[in-house]
DNA sequence: AGGTTATTTAATAGCTTTATTAACGGCGCA
DNA sequence: TGCGCCGTTAATAAAGCTATTAAATAACCT
């Protein structure tokens, strides 16, 4: 197999469809879109969308496995040793945050269909499964060592990552919400937003003082 | 016109389908929803949704209108100016939490389709538009005469709103994840709120200290 | 009881949705 | 040149959806 003898994957309907169909989930639930819809906006015959993915399902499994890699990988990215413990804790709220700004409607995505979809929680699980105690487990040593040393108070590791979780995902759950009310536009959001990354970051290490 | 010729509002057939339509929105959402399985549910003729309520969108508004309600009615809420600030915000932090807990499918269902639906956006930004300076501003208030007695540390408001909140809803928006990953039930999940609830206002009185 | 109004149902129009099938056209290749 | 494959489309089946209408039934009133 010659390595680049097909078209290019970027520029296959096949992908085509896969992105477009990404977007409008992403926008709209998995409800909220039909494979007409899908077609409309790709331009091409809606048959063309079964024939690559013969199911609405099926296409919409594909675009929830690709995000949820996309979470995984950005989880799975790890700080160097050298830098100190309050470093690491604000280099990871600030990487998480910075995460969301790229996929703001992300976190949505998937809790709505974590509530309506079996399939999808079963993804989501299996996804996460491995590596929920690889991760608590190491944050909780870290901690245990930095509390031992007496740079920071004793706290539970899972605790923490609810703190952490809670409040970088919350400002972008209630984006279109916030926007509304408060009738801000996306760059004032934006604005906003790096002074709310500030306020958890603060929030945050008073939590770990001792 | 006498007071109780009619029959009592709980079992009339009008309030059993906006109740059933409630409940079933609330669960999967406006698109989740159609008024046949509405029907199905509460036992009667499909066109009996359309009788009372005409359209599927207006009796989704009244559903919506309805939760608007409670929860305004859950942020009026007022404490005694007796207990001391700390107790007025674990006391915040308490009632929201155990409103949640009543009405754990509410928040992920104002979320969905404030992203969804203009409509329920506008009805939204309506009910909150009053109440949301009232309520920073007597919050700020409170801070800033604590503050300046020297009893917690300078902070502002709306930032400490959207810490609690935040933190407050975090856990039952995840509640179908956490469940599934951690294999908890419903009492397990019970248990793991109350010690959640402890490490919220533990932070929160992290952050006002000095 | 008899007439009037309110509630409920059956039937159906008119769309939209998912999925399948058959056919079309281009391209590679023998 | 002609055969076969791939991507694509048109057409359509089957089911579901919202909404309306007319008819049936129940409740109410005098």
């Amino acid at each position: 197999m010659v390595e680049n003898n097909r078209k290019d994957a970027k520029d296959s309907m096949e992908e085509i469809i896969l992105q477009t169909a990404e977007d409008m989930f992403l926008s709209n639930g998995y409800n909220g879109v039909s494979t007409t819809d899908i077609a409309k906006r790709v331009g091409c015959n809606q048959a063309l969308i079964h024939y690559y993915y013969r199911t609405k399902s099926n296409l919409f499994t594909k675009v929830l496995e690709r995000k949820t890699v996309s979470v995984i990988k950005m989880i799975k990215l790890r700080f160097d040793d050298g830098i100190s413990f309050e470093e690491k804790i604000t280099g990871i709220v600030d990487l998480h945050i910075e995460f969301l700004r790229e996929n703001p409607r992300l976190p949505l995505f998937f809790l709505e269909e974590a509530r309506n979809n079996d399939e999808a929680i079963s993804i989501i699980k299996r996804a996460f499964f491995d590596y929920k105690d690889e991760l608590i487990d190491s944050l909780q040593e870290s901690l245990d060592k930095e509390a031992a040393v007496g740079n920071i108070a004793q706290m539970d590791a899972f605790d923490l990552a609810m703190d952490i979780v809670s409040l970088n995902i919350f400002p972008f759950l209630v984006d279109p919400i916030i926007k509304n009310v408060l009738k801000m536009d996306t760059a004032a959001y934006d604005t906003y937003l790096d002074g709310r990354k500030k306020e958890i970051v603060k929030l945050i290490k008073c939590r770990l003082k001792k």
